[in-house]
Order: C-alpha cells, then structure tokens, then sequence
DNA sequence: CCTTAGGAGGGGACTGCTCTATCCAGTTGA
DNA sequence: TCAACTGGATAGAGCAGTCCCCTCCTAAGG
C-alpha cells in the first residue's frame, strides 16, 4: 500500500496525492476530495520511513530518562507531551534504568532515527555519550538539574540549593540530631547533590549527620517505615529525619504516628519531591517541588522554537523549588 | 555523515562497511577492525531511517496505553520492556489520554513508522481504528482485558471476574450495605466492567448498591478521604466500601482511621489494582491484583515470538488476578 | 607440480517510498 | 496577445540493504 496505489485509485500522479495528503502545494478542491477518499477507502497510511527518508525531516523528539518506577518521570513526560501538543512534534522515550551504559545505548538507537531534538534528564553522561550528543547536530536540552555544564540547552532546578535550602529551615526550626535516609543510587546525581547540599549546610552551622542510611528495591513506604524504625533504635536522640524522597518520608512519618511520636515537636521530618500523595495523609511532610511538569512543558517549548526556527528565549532555565514546610517542620 | 564517509576513510566498499557494522556475511578481522576504527572516530550513527526503508525491517514495537499518571500503565510498560530485552525490539510508547480520537491519531502516527508489532490496552477501539489494527498486516496484541473479542492476540484479566469475585468475598463476609466510589471515566471500559460484573452479583444475592460516587481530577488519596466522609455522611449506615482502584480506596481507609471508625467490623473496605504503596499503609487495604507486570511481559513475549517467526504458544492469555482480602475484608 | 573446486572476502547495481526541485500545459485577465 | 498563475507531471535524491557477481587464496586430487 504505497502512494501509488492511491494514485492509481484515484487517477493522478503520485505527486499530487502526496501534495494532497501533506496539505501543501495547491491542488484543485476537487483533486483533493478524490484523492482524500481513495486513501480512506484504501485505508492508506503514509510511509513516514520514505517520507523522511526523502525531505529528511522527522517529527520525532527523542526523551531519555532513568526511569518509569518513580511517579516523577512519568509526570515530566506529561509536561513534554503537553508543551509538544501544539507542534505536530511527536515524543518518543527511553528509559536507561540510571546505567550510563544503557544511556549510550539508548542514546544511539535513538539517534539512529534522526530526531529533531533530545531531551535527556540529567547533566552527567558518559563522554561517548556526550560527544554524540554534541556531534548530533540538533537542540539538546537536559533537564531536571542545573548543577553543572550543559551541552546545550536546559532546564531545572539546582538540587544542591535545594538540599541546602532544606536544611537551613530545618537548622532556623532548631533541629540539631539529624538523620539521612535514602536510595542506594550512586548513579542517581541528582540526589547526590542535594545530600551533598545539605550536609555542607549543616556543617556551616557545625552540625554533623548523626546517622545515614541507604535502601535499594522494595516498597518505598514499608522500607521507609523499617528505616526509620531501625534509625530510631539506633539513636533514640534523632530530632529530625530527612528523607531523600517523599515515599519513604511517607511510610517514615506512618511510622511515627503508629509510635505515637510528637511530630513536628519530638521529631521533624522532611521529604523530597511534592508528590501529590501526600495531600491526603493525616499529616502533610514537609517536601520541596520539583517543579516536575514545569520542567516538561520549558523543555518541550524550547525544543519546539529551535526546530521550528523561531526564538526559543531564554535557553538555560533554572527554575526554584517552593519548599513546603508541611505539618512536620516546626516553623523557624 | 553516511555509510559513504565511512567507506571513504577506511578504505572499503560502502557494501563492506554496512556488512562490519551489521555483523552479516564474512569480513575479515582485519577489514572489520579498520571498518570499526573509522566508524567510531567519526562517530558515525547509522541511518536507521534508510536502512529500514531498504529492509523493509523495523525493529520498534508500537505500545499504546491510555495513561502515565496512573501507576498501572507505567508498570506494564517496564513488564514490556523487560519482556523484550533479549531481543532487539524496541518499544515506543504512544498515550491516547482514555479519548478514542487521541487514539486514533496516535495509532495512525505510530503505523506510519511502519513497526513491527502493536501492543494497545483495551478491546475497545473505534472502527476506524481496528479497520487499521486489522489491515496493519502485524502482531496485535491487546492488552489489559479479556471481556471481548480480540482482533489478534490477547493478554489481560478478566474485569467482569475481579469485579465478581470481590462482589462474592463481601457478601460472603456478611456486608450487605455496600456504597462504591470510582473515577468518571466513561471511556475506563475497564472500570466499568468491573463495576458491571460487581453490581450483577450482588444483584443474584438480592443486594443493590447503596450509593455510588465518581470522581474526575484531582488528587486520589485527598478524593478518596473527601469522597468517603461524603458518602457516609449520606448514608451512615453503610457497611461496606468498595472503590475502582487503591488509590482512593487508600484515602478512604485514611479517613476512616481518623475517624476511628472499627476497620473491618463496622465497615469493611476494598480497592482495585494490588499497588505496592498498600504495603506501607498503617492497615492493609483489601484488593485484587491486576497481573500488571506479567501482561507486559507475556504481551513481549508473544510480540517477540510473532515478530521472529517462532511459535508464540497461547495467543489468548487469560491472566487469574488474585485476590488479597488484607485487613479490610472479614474472612467469610 | 599443476589443476580445479570451493569458500572467504569484498564489490556493483539496483531497490524501497516519498519528497524536492523543476518543468509543462492550460487558464485567466489585462 | 502575452504575462502570471494554477494544477499537475517528471526526474532525481535520500541512505542503507538485498541480490548477485567477481577475485583470490587454499586445499585436495591427479
């Protein structure tokens, strides 16, 4: 079923029908009826492999991220699809499960394709990776973190700030034994940073981490409950806990309530994220935004004013988490 | 940057390059060393676009869901992915947001990239989109139900069954005032059949709902608190929830500890899906798991199989979703 | 020692399907 | 009558794969 066919059907060149069907060019009102029902009535579905191929233009944006498993990606390609609904630019995604080898080979397929633009989460890649996105020849923003060189373009906020920001409100509350949990991702950078952030905040006031730990796999909640479990026995004294994301923040805080534990009094306790989950439980954790959707919907506009020749504005956006002290964080 | 400059700098034929980089026909290690050198230097991606068109081969797997928000779609995506891991099929998502139209642009845009297998939830398409499922001339597999005729292939669970079988659990334990909450979604055929297949066999135990509800937006956990104080309000002397997924089901349960109301002897509680996140709550919420990850990866599987030629045993899976009465349900 | 078969290594020509560029014929209007 | 369009056709390109062919070397047979 190719464009002969219909032109066959419908009694004109090859060339017509093709004008017809991408709108372009003029051709006759009544050409076009009859060549837009022939391939309807042949259920014609263009080639868009030879149709690139030949006006090497394709309409695919290629996303990579490290994952589906956590809400948030999920919600940045949310933001993308909508910042690319307007164009007829078509994500297509790609998921490296945090392995720098799996980006280059995500990265590779999918630059096999031609892509009019990347987006890519996260400021740290392997150098083959980089030099093939910056050998690509099409706009690149990376997205989510700000914290380092982009290639091109991008969009995020600092997670470093971030880590600092949320623990300077927990020092102005007053908290002063405080302890860490979080994933087990020593390619997850991103939270690097804000651990690092944090940790370098705290030392500025002369504090000290009194207590760390690290989870892999597992039912965020339940293992945020067993964390937090394990930590308290282990330093009765905590007064705060910092969790590096708001799932385990959550099953911490369930925890807690299940003790009967003062909070934000006895303990505060803080998250990462905003996730929409938390609105509904009995006690609302302190988290800061990611401004995940935002961050989808700045990337996908500029990716789209840069194919589309138009200006795209402002290309490296850092954007600022709102923190929220939630009920968990005694108000400095 | 095209098989020619490679071709060029090392020395070869172009016919000799393709060859080396596809690992096809007999090239000499020499030849192939050469070949490889000058391809990575140069940083050469292979056209995929031509090649394809050559080939007539394309090695991406269509996948069509109606959702990211919704955790459930995410997980049957990573089930997909795994399932075609050892393969070098590649899956490209396309989301119909649960409209029909949507649905047909996407599969529409996705067929002309001319791939080698479709993957789409539902049974329910639009005429004009199983006319182009049909006429695809490639694996189908329909996914998530099994309530209705497939055009190919099939994996899912039956939802009229889970929405039975949990009707069946309750009346068994003894409830009889039964209110339900769900999503207004009258395009979630899923949902519905699930609804459809609950209500008639409450009906065959001369019961009839209560109360029902729906919601649309919003978050689940904050709704399905909302929802619940609503409906009890209304109807204070139902003894039974029963909610279209865990989510809400989660909020409601919420509600009703700070309520402190007696869980599950004054009211019993059940939601729909089996999400992790149930396992951290405070009380677990009964539900009925819906095999999520295992439809991906079946659903891979019988792709990969078709797609290669070899034999995919069963086309028609129909998956036994199992149902966990946590500590909501009273065993009857 | 020569012949010959066979295989390994590599090349040439053409093809796939659509788009771009160019060109032509017919029409319209001044 | 000629210029300016309009509707439509023809030719060629885009890049890598398939099919088929050729060359050269090795090894076995006589």
């Amino acid at each position: 079923m190719t464009l002969r066919d219909v032109s066959e059907a419908s009694g004109v060149s090859e060339m017509t029908v093709s004008r017809v069907l991408r709108d372009k060019g003029d051709v006759s009102a009544a050409t076009r009826a009859k060549v837009k029902d022939a391939a309807k009535r042949l259920g014609y579905v263009p080639n868009r492999i030879a149709g690139s191929l030949a006006s090497s233009h394709v309409n695919l944006i290629a996303v990579i991220i490290p994952s589906l498993k956590n809400m948030v990606f999920p919600e940045v390609l949310s933001g993308i699809s909508d910042g690319l609904d307007d164009t007829d630019l078509q994500p297509v995604f790609g998921v490296t499960e945090y392995r720098p080898e799996r980006e280059e080979k995500v990265l590779f397929e999918m630059l096999s394709w031609r892509p009019a633009g990347i987006i890519i989460a996260g400021l740290e890649h392997s150098d083959p990776s980089r030099a093939m996105l910056a050998q690509a020849g099409i706009p690149v923003v990376e997205i989510m973190d700000t914290d380092g060189d982009p290639i091109d373009a991008c969009v995020g906020i600092s997670h470093r700030r971030a880590g600092r920001e949320m623990g300077e409100a927990i020092v102005a509350a007053g908290y002063r034994r405080i302890g860490f949990m979080g994933t087990q991702m020593p390619l997850d950078h991103r939270a690097r940073k804000r651990f690092e952030g944090f940790t370098r905040t705290l030392a500025k006031s002369g504090i000290e981490i009194t207590d760390r730990d690290f989870y892999a796999g597992g039912s965020a909640l339940t293992k945020g409950r067993e964390m937090t479990q394990a930590m308290l026995e282990r330093h009765p004294d905590l007064d705060f806990l910092y969790y590096s994301n708001d799932m385990i923040g959550a099953g911490g805080l369930m925890y807690l309530l299940d003790q009967g534990v003062d909070i934000p009094g006895q303990i505060g306790l803080a998250g990462f994220n905003g996730v929409e989950l938390l609105d509904g439980l009995p006690r609302k954790l302190a988290t800061m935004d990611a401004c995940r959707y935002e961050i989808g919907t700045r990337a996908a506009r500029i990716i789209a004013a840069r194919v589309l020749g138009q200006d795209p504005g402002e290309e490296r956006v850092q954007l600022t988490p709102r923190i929220d002290l939630g009920d968990t964080l005694i108000r400095g």
